[in-house]
DNA sequence: ATGTTATATGAACATTTGTTCAAATGAATG
DNA sequence: CATTCATTTGAACAAATGTTCATATAACAT
């Protein structure tokens, strides 16, 4: 369990993708795209944001993988890339929900 | 399922977890921390960082909860808050490591 | 009390980031 | 072809962010 240079560029990318969630804004779009696909004038008008900011997180989130796109027509469709993506922001919202409850043990916290 | 001011400020909150994630520092820091407590000089030795980045970043963890920090004398520990953040990082690094297989089967993505 | 060790905090600066606006690309239709 | 619709891209600017340096707090020792 030395740290390799290997580990670095994880940790990098790692960051990269935490950061692209990290916006308010790509949360949204991400949240609308994850159970179905949606054209990006869709996302825009669900989102209340102007179709080019959609496009520009939209190609963030793709950069990253988190969602894909398709093509059909003009229209291009994006959806949540993968089942990763949804279990993250789940657990992340229980995370979120854990305020200090006095509850359980109190072990070593 | 409409849209709820609960769900904006749950929105916001999310994006602010991740953004403190989104550091290629704070998540060296974050993974140090991940399955024992260190105290702070410990953790910079470890990251190769100042110690006033560390107490910087340290602070912006627990902020988010996503660590907690316990004195023992004049040190102070930290340790990752809970299994939540352990299993956000594995499920990320699957992710990740999601690299264009062109392995196995080849079904529809 | 003074001194020493461990950590935290504030201000300042350079860099990065999100957003807007305008223009460009791509796909269908007349 | 030109036109319309849907999306992408680039440049520019304001706002947010990470890091460093210096100083402050806290706990223990002499």
């Amino acid at each position: 369990m030395n740290s390799t240079s290997q580990d670095e560029t994880r940790i990098d990318d790692l960051a990269e993708v935490f950061r692209v969630m990290g916006d308010a804004n790509r949360l949204r779009i991400l949240v609308l795209v994850l159970d179905r696909p949606r054209p990006v004038a869709d996302i825009a008008a669900a989102a209340g944001l102007s179709q080019s900011l959609v496009s520009h997180n939209l190609g963030r989130l793709r950069a990253s993988r988190l969602v894909s796109a398709e093509r059909r027509g003009k229209q291009v469709f994006y959806v949540a890339a993968d089942q990763h993506v949804r279990t993250v922001l789940r657990d992340m919202l229980e995370h979120i929900g854990e305020v200090d409850r006095p509850g359980p043990p109190l072990g070593q916290a």
